[in-house]
DNA sequence: TTTCAGGTTGAAC
DNA sequence: GTTCAACCTGAA
């Protein structure tokens, strides 16, 4: 099955790499140097960079459309943040490709709930092979599983395929979220929203920052995990502890934390090693 | 053989 | 409210 192109957009503020690489999404594969396919939900997208443009191959132009946040301003939001100190001019500089992408809610939940002490490589693993076992068949491989399908696999499963000490946390959570309106949480402001997400099993403060940001498109929270703490370290006021640095940065950078965070982190993943060893 | 990787949990101060 | 060990797994 051959895939339509679907539209093209300007690569300056739209990197395919860096948006897929950046750490916000699992289920993607590089197929070749400039080649990448994209899964979300049920959907499938193949994406190429062109050198002067990105072409996205699709069935479902308007859902992905969407997905890559194509209707927000990332040159005024660079600017914004270029303007608060020379290391954010740098970080937003280098990451001025990253796009927050507008994820599935339910999908978020359950990947981040995976993605806790764990590495992208065997996190992209553990969720692809939970798709194959328990998603719906698509024209293009599996979807992401229903929560009723999550929720009815046995523990056990979870744990066969590799989530570990985590597969309670799926168990739990999908459980809980069978009888569970996740619209709720899109009616509530981020701090409210998070306190609840705060409640599902395996959502610590840094998934439940995760999740707010790419599955409820709050731009106003901030996920600190060790790389964050080696930047605050590295080139922010110390001072405070390591619970209070998300808040510290919310402070700092408002209603762009979330993507001020990303550049940070992509940053920081790059050119960071040294001088995070060096701070440790 | 350890350590570490994009943390959370539950128990004990 | 804070600190702490324990926790699956696999690559370095």
């Amino acid at each position: 099955m051959t895939l339509p192109l679907s539209f093209s957009c300007d690569p300056e503020y739209f990197s395919v790499s860096d948006t897929l690489e950046c750490g916000q999404i699992f289920r993607y594969r590089k197929l070749s140097a400039n080649e990448y396919e994209v899964r979300s939900r049920d959907k499938y997208a193949r994406v190429t960079d062109a050198g002067d443009r990105v072409d996205v191959y699709t069935a479902d132009g308007e859902y992905f459309r969407n997905f890559f946040d194509l209707d927000t301003d990332y040159a005024a939001k660079v600017a914004r943040i270029s303007a608060i100190s020379p290391v954010m001019k740098q970080a937003a500089e280098y990451g001025k490709g990253i796009r927050i992408l507008r994820q599935d809610l339910s999908e978020m939940i359950f990947s981040f709930i995976i993605s806790a002490n764990n590495n992208i490589k065997r996190i992209q693993q553990i969720i692809e092979r939970i798709c194959d076992e328990l998603g719906e068949e698509t024209p293009f491989g599996k979807a992401f599983p229903s929560i009723q399908a999550l929720a009815a696999a046995p523990q056990e499963l979870y744990k066969r395929l590799g989530a570990g000490y985590r597969d309670k946390y799926i168990v739990d959570t999908a459980c809980r979220l069978l009888d569970y309106d996740l619209d709720v949480l899109t009616g509530m402001d981020s701090a409210h929203a998070r306190k609840e997400l705060l409640t599902f099993s395996g959502v610590g403060p840094k998934v439940a920052d995760c999740i707010l940001l790419f599955g409820l498109r709050r731009g106003d929270v901030f996920p600190v995990d060790t790389w964050l703490k080696k930047v605050y370290h590295a080139y922010f006021e110390q001072g405070h502890r390591d619970s209070e640095i998300s808040t510290f940065f919310c402070n700092l950078f408002g209603e762009d934390a979330g993507l001020c965070q990303q550049y940070l982190f992509y940053f920081m993943r790059k050119y960071g090693q040294n001088v995070a060893n060096a701070v440790k």
